[in-house]
DNA sequence: TCAAAAGTGTTCTTGATACACCCATGC
DNA sequence: GCATGGGTGTATCAAGAACACTTTTGA
């Protein structure tokens, strides 16, 4: 290790990883991003991106880095969600682990497998599968989390397109929240909120009657908040 | 650093520590645990107690012992707060902290100074002095957190004695929420809980009416939760 | 004309808030 | 007997929950 200065630390030290819960919604259920690892411990498990943190990088950042680098994401959101540091959680030696959570829209990922990784892939979060390391239960602490944050703050929105109809918008909140809402009462709160700007054009006239589209407007919200605004749906 | 043997990871790693917020109530207004650093940088500087991770230790167990070791303390409840690992928050080199808060009783703290800290002392909420590093930053971090956990769980018993009066409770919670509160519609809400025992005893008679006595009932708390039951103050 | 999703109001119930006086005790 | 903190109930108001039918389009 490092020869004394007086001042340095002089006693081994446990790794530093940061590993992210990245969050999409894939038409009508939320999913989380993970990769094949191509490495020693676990390879060919299931496990969140993530790796070491450089010395002088920000946690934040490495957590951004490792997401472009793994899977070629830009997160819309990103937000720490712990540190994990359990003794036994890496078989190779002490390693903690910093997790965050993420949110991006549909068309805004473009899933490339780089690095260490061997594949990268979606998963509803109701049929994960053995996840590597603690992995498992971070995913289960992101969505705790993802659950009690939609309810208070508008992070929703950045699972969705710029672009979105109230049905798509009910739709994820059903699908994060794991049951059903009423439609007329959510609409009338979330336009209430009076956070979002009807586009007059329509869409998804797929197959039956064309949806009014609307968008969040975030600065509204910034000016609100800033007046001891309470968003809670 | 280490040589390879093929998984250890080789470069260098920042270095890792726990600092912990420890609240306690001191007859009236909410408290933060300093101590008065001893070492190097910022010496004489107010700073929250912590120190160094050791490879092996769970990070919950650094915090407890360096709670212990540098104050004397034994905290009824410790929760992660989150890691700090801005690259210029340690003079000396990339240091990422875990903080964690913590509650403890007016009777179950002796304070002590020890290891690397000269003094340890309670210090009003209202009234820090400046903190070393970016201390100050995680305070205000731990007060949002104890703010918001402190309407949603049973928590701030943990702040007093094992046997309160409701009038105790109340200033407890005004000091935590810094607002003050309704008498009969809060001694209505914590009653309707059904969380709390009354003792028919009496006390604080120092000058007036005598007030009932009650305790707080956690065996009763975890049955109601497992329920799906909601505190709400 | 039928199927499928979009859109729209009212009633009822419940929980939150506001508010003022009598009681027990020590000095 | 007076000063001090302990203790209690009701009336009003606002927000949340329950609930069913009409509209628009494509096939």
């Amino acid at each position: 290790m490092s020869g004394k200065k007086g001042f340095t630390y002089e006693y081994a030290r446990p790794a530093l990883t940061v590993d992210c819960v990245v969050f999409g919604f894939g038409g009508g259920e939320l999913e989380v991003l993970l990769i094949e690892r191509g490495l020693d411990p676990y390879v060919g498990w299931w496990a969140l991106p993530g790796g070491f943190v450089r010395v002088g990088e920000d946690l934040g950042e490495a957590a951004g880095r490792e997401l472009s680098e793994e899977a070629g994401i830009d997160a819309g959101y990103l937000e720490q969600l712990g540190a994990f540091g359990a003794p036994g959680r890496d078989p190779r030696e002490h390693v903690v682990s910093v997790a965050y959570w993420a949110l991006v829209r549909p068309g805004d990922y473009r899933l490339a497998a780089a690095t260490d990784a061997v594949a990268a892939r979606w998963h509803g979060v109701g049929e994960l599968p053995r996840l590597a390391f603690d992995h498992g239960a971070i995913v289960g602490v992101a969505v705790e989390r993802l659950r009690a944050r939609v309810r208070h703050q508008p992070v929703g929105f950045n699972l969705l397109p710029e672009k979105f109809t109230l049905t798509e918008l009910q739709t994820l909140y059903e699908a994060i929240l794991g049951e059903g809402l009423d439609k007329r009462n959510f609409r009338k709160r979330v336009l209430a909120l009076d956070l979002l700007t009807a586009l007059p054009e329509e869409r998804r006239e797929g197959a039956h009657r064309p949806a009014q589209l609307f968008r969040f407007d975030p600065d509204k919200y910034a000016r609100l908040e800033r007046r001891g605004f309470h968003f809670e749906l």
